[in-house]
DNA sequence: CTCTAGTGATACCGGACGGTATCATTCGGG
DNA sequence: CCCGAATGATACCGTCCGGTATCACTAGAG
């Protein structure tokens, strides 16, 4: 049966795996990968380095496989986003923009993973690095096949603006360089699907 | 008089301060500041630690001082753009973007300095942090009064929509997701900055 | 029960780091 | 010519880091 997964001592544990990982997403994410060693990531997980050394092979691989499960959740979140509006390219796209803008304020001391990470692994060698060029790609490529469902007449050159003005709110928004950054991303991103875009006028006309 | 400011041993040197500022320039920019150590900063400056530690309080002054650095020359390049355009604000804010759109290939293996530096420094009152901020607010006020001077219905909106798209064009040519990253940029300001703004068709009326 | 695989705990290693102390050298101004 | 300030060179300190070795323990399978 085993209710709870395991139960090594007293209080209900995930495994020792999975409590590392989770103490990885927090501490990488807050502080920033150099700065945190594997020994605060090892007490924050109630283990040891260790335990750390046994499930993964060095820092480096442990630093790829949080990315890795990031980029997984943000696949997730994009799979339900399209799931919610099925054959509605431009409710898909919104959809994505509404999520990022909704995760604007949480990201507001620290940034998006993938641009600080980057920030923090200059050679592009390493493993964690190839794990995001293959989401920013996947990434890149969904969002080009949206554009080009929702008839947008250049398909590259909508997904590569709405790339932009999503990586854009959240570096602007963790620098503190622009306010209400939420509110005028979706502005933004209205003005790109419905292609009449006059954002910043006042005439407001949601066709359809 | 002094022809050459200095002239320490053979060869005509920079002042130590200036060397020291120079090589953390390259370094910082090419590995980021965590990764390079005052010994590595010295020996490219071909100098000790000690002279380093003669001119500056701490290595965190030392990336203050050249983030300042940064800023001001990025400054300094807002300036001539504005110059080069006397009341034309339309043709300053293109100049800029311009300016951006030609930097991106520099900038393609190691990102913008702001966005980096902010990524490696997670406390904010981190001295270097203080001037990345200070930066970007100016840049804001700036980019806004032109966008107002240009006729703009909305300029605080079209400066954030401005700003997300340099922020964005620089992320993404780091991480690789878009290509030809100056081109689309360029091709996205224009449309802002002429209202009328289908740039995503095949009309090309460039007015003026 | 016994055997084994996974886990916890501790100590350790070599190296790099930021920062300091000390002393020799050089150079320009008086 | 000489003095003092700035510079160069080297050694050092305490700390933290990634990674390894060792040993005791627990729990589940047979």
């Amino acid at each position: 049966m085993a209710s709870t997964a395991r139960r090594p001592s007293r209080v209900a544990k995930l495994p020792p795996r999975e409590r590392i990982l989770d103490a990885a997403e927090e501490l990488f994410q807050s502080e920033g990968i150099r700065r945190v060693g594997v020994q605060a990531i090892a007490e924050r997980a109630e283990t040891t380095k260790m335990a750390i050394y046994r499930h993964f092979e060095t820092k480096d691989a442990l630093v790829a496989e949080w990315l890795r499960i990031v980029a997984a959740d943000y696949q997730a979140a994009f799979d339900r986003v399209e799931a919610e509006h099925p054959g509605r390219p431009r409710e898909q796209i919104l959809g994505l923009a509404r999520f990022i803008a909704e995760g604007l304020p949480a990201i507001s001391h620290r940034g998006c993973p993938f641009i600080n990470s980057i920030a923090e692994l200059p050679d592009r060698s390493h493993p964690a690095r190839q794990v995001i060029e293959k989401h920013k790609a996947r990434q890149t490529r969904r969002l080009v096949g949206m554009c080009a469902e929702a008839g947008l007449p250049d398909p590259e050159q909508a997904a590569a603006e709405i790339t932009f003005v999503l990586e854009g709110a959240q570096v602007s928004t963790q620098n503190g360089s622009i306010d209400q950054a939420g509110d005028r991303l979706m502005r933004i991103v209205e003005a790109i699907v419905d292609q009449h875009r006059s954002p910043l006028g006042t005439s407001r006309a949601t066709t359809d």
